[in-house]
RNA sequence: GGCCCCAUGGUCAAGCGGUUAAGACAUCACCCUUUCACGGUGGAGACAUGGGUUCGAUUCCCGUUGGGGUCACCA
């Protein structure tokens, strides 16, 4: 008996690894191109955490002129849930943030180096822990999950190293005789890595974000395939990544630790190991600690809610660029109108400690993304948020014409108007400018400094029967406003007022504070001008009559 | 607990032996303005701590403290 023949018992019909070898040839790419991926699993959905990586691993690849892929890790099938790989694709499509290649639905995908779901390349597994076996690096371990269990606690009580290895290893020394012999008489087994690694000895190597790590040696024989036949994930990732020809493996910090067990497997058994990228995660602070986004306690942790609470995708993305290269907010700054993939996105420039969450800016720039665009795009994305999620402001924005004319105000020209951060604001933002709602709802009125009813309903009546012509100008309009001011015996100008405060009872803006509260409801608006051309003179008799009823 | 990583204002962060220690968000004041949003000006606010090394440390080294990660037939 020897390892080949061992091999062979235990995977028969194994092919050779030059099969894979062959069919997965080098990527013919231009020199420097990074090929990375996103490997998510589908256990649920997709974590802010991961569209940080994926959109890291994206600006990565679109700089490089080098290939982004989508790889589904779902060897776990107890942790699977259904729709999962669903979810994923659908919300890197929620993000634009498309694949170059892999999977593109719960079932298809695309590319050449395929299938990029994990559990349909299991063959390609075996072939390697095979030719594994064939060179002594691997062998079958008959401990049940009982025994290594029992090692553990012994090691534990013994307060030494848990784990299999060195002499704990006991499946490691039995002759090539037993193990086929168990084999033989259908003992249960799975495949370990038989580590060559000392604890004593320290390996170093570069992280692309991290810099120069030191760790010890691995010296654990990691299991490499499981009893249900799967890999697990050390020995997936290895033989993928080579496979797929992936350059630069961008992954979560909590991976750190395990690249010592990486570099041994693609010492051992003879590739290129890729780059590595690990990537702080997104913290949140909790009483004072920090912790990781957490799928079960925070909300914001699910990319859905970014969905649902409206907020522009394209916000997301630029908050979590500015997150991974701080240089980004600046760059947007001189180049506003630019498409994201331009900025110049640096790998290593990433913070090597991780960032805590932060919604009040996320919304800061939700509000400076919306107010780049035109009314038109404000409406149809609205619009397209407001039919999944609200449905009374998907009624609101039945005419088209009308909503235009509601986000036209203050739109465009180079001080845009900045009081939208994200799509479940607008309904709150415009309510008011709709008839069917304002009307027929009660409101309240906070009148400020003129708050008599005489005085208010005289305001309103004059207004609209001497002074209020829907021809004026910008400045005919507030001159008449000051005319009524000046009627009522207050003073026609701000400064005036400030000056004489004892000879007045209230100036032009109280006046227009009137006007406007008993328009829309509320003391802060957009231009009153522009608002009242939006009404039209026929709506704005009847807020009129509609305050002066409401008077109390 | 072992191993590993990290530490600049409330938050994100520039910095890479000599700086009045940038900038953004948040905050405060003022200006602009009929209100708000915007915009403008200004203010307050930081190098965790103790030792070294050095003519000189935020920056380099060690310890302490604090935070995070990891120790599965999960990824």
């Amino acid at each position: 008996m020897d390892y080949k023949e061992l091999a062979n018992l235990i995977f028969p019909d194994a092919k050779p690894i030059s099969y894979y070898e062959e069919k997965y040839k080098p990527r013919d790419l231009k020199e420097g191109a990074v090929v990375t991926r996103f490997a998510p699993s589908p256990t649920g959905f997709v974590h802010i955490g991961g569209l940080y990586q994926a959109l890291v691993a994206i600006q990565s690849a679109k700089k490089t002129e080098g290939v982004f892929f989508l790889r589904v890790e779902d060897t776990d099938q107890k942790r699977e849930v259904e729709n999962g790989v669903t979810d994923i694709v659908n919300s890197l499509k929620d993000f634009d943030m498309e694949p170059d290649e892999g999977m593109i639905s719960d079932t298809e995908e695309k590319g050449n180096y395929g299938p990029y779901k994990q559990s349909l390349r299991k063959d390609i597994y075996q072939a390697f822990a095979k030719y594994m076996i064939e060179l002594g690096k691997a062998y079958p371990c008959f401990c049940t999950p009982e025994e290594v269990e029992e090692i553990r606690k012994k090691q534990e009580a013994a307060k030494i190293r848990p784990g299999y290895y060195g002499v704990w290893a006991k499946c490691r020394n039995l002759t090539l005789e037993e193990m086929a012999d168990k084999i033989k008489n259908g003992e249960k087994y799975i495949i370990r890595f038989k580590s060559p690694g000392r604890e004593d000895r320290k390996i170093k190597y570069k992280d692309v974000i991290k810099g120069v790590v030191e760790f010890p040696e691995n010296d654990q024989d990691i299991v490499i395939i499981k009893a249900d036949g799967l890999p697990t994930y050390h020995f997936a990732h290895v033989v993928d990544d080579h496979l797929m020809r992936t350059t630069h493996v961008i992954r979560s910090d909590e991976w750190l630790s395990s690249v010592p067990i990486h570099l041994q497997l693609f010492n051992e058994i003879g590739f290129k190991a890729p780059k590595y990228a690990h990537i702080s995660p997104i913290m949140k602070n909790d009483n004072g600690n920090k912790r990781k986004l957490s799928k079960r306690k925070d909300p914001e942790a699910a990319v859905s809610y970014y969905k649902e609470e409206g907020i522009p995708p394209q916000a997301v993305k630029e908050y979590l660029l500015n997150i991974a290269n701080s240089t980004f907010e600046n760059w947007r700054r001189a180049n506003p109108d630019k498409s994201i993939d331009e900025f110049d996105f640096n790998l290593s420039k990433m913070s090597v400690s991780g960032a805590l969450f932060d919604m009040v800016k996320l919304l800061d720039i939700g509000k400076n993304v919306i107010s780049r665009m035109t009314a038109e795009e404000i409406y149809d994305k609205s619009l397209i948020w407001a039919k999944e999620y609200d449905e009374e402001l998907a009624e609101m924005l039945k005419s088209k014409d009308y909503s235009l004319k509601i986000f036209g105000i203050e739109r465009g020209g180079n001080k845009p108007r900045k009081d939208i951060s994200k799509w479940s604001e607008v309904k709150e933002n415009i309510i008011y400018m709709f008839d069917d709602k304002f009307l027929n709802a009660k409101q309240e009125y906070p009148y400020q400094v003129i708050s008599d009813k005489e005085s208010i309903t005289k305001i309103l009546t004059l207004y609209m029967e001497k002074y209020y012509n829907e021809n004026d100008d910008k400045q005919e309009w507030f001159n008449k406003i000051k005319s009524l001011a000046g009627e009522m015996g207050y003073a026609e100008e701000v400064k005036e007022f400030k000056a004489n405060p004892d000879k007045y009872k209230a100036h032009v803006g109280d006046v227009s504070t009137v006007l406007r509260v008993a328009l829309t409801g509320r003391t802060n608006t957009p231009d009153m001008y522009e608002i009242m051309k939006v009404l039209g003179k026929e709506s704005m008799i009847k807020r009129f009559e509609k305050a002066k009823k409401e008077l109390n």
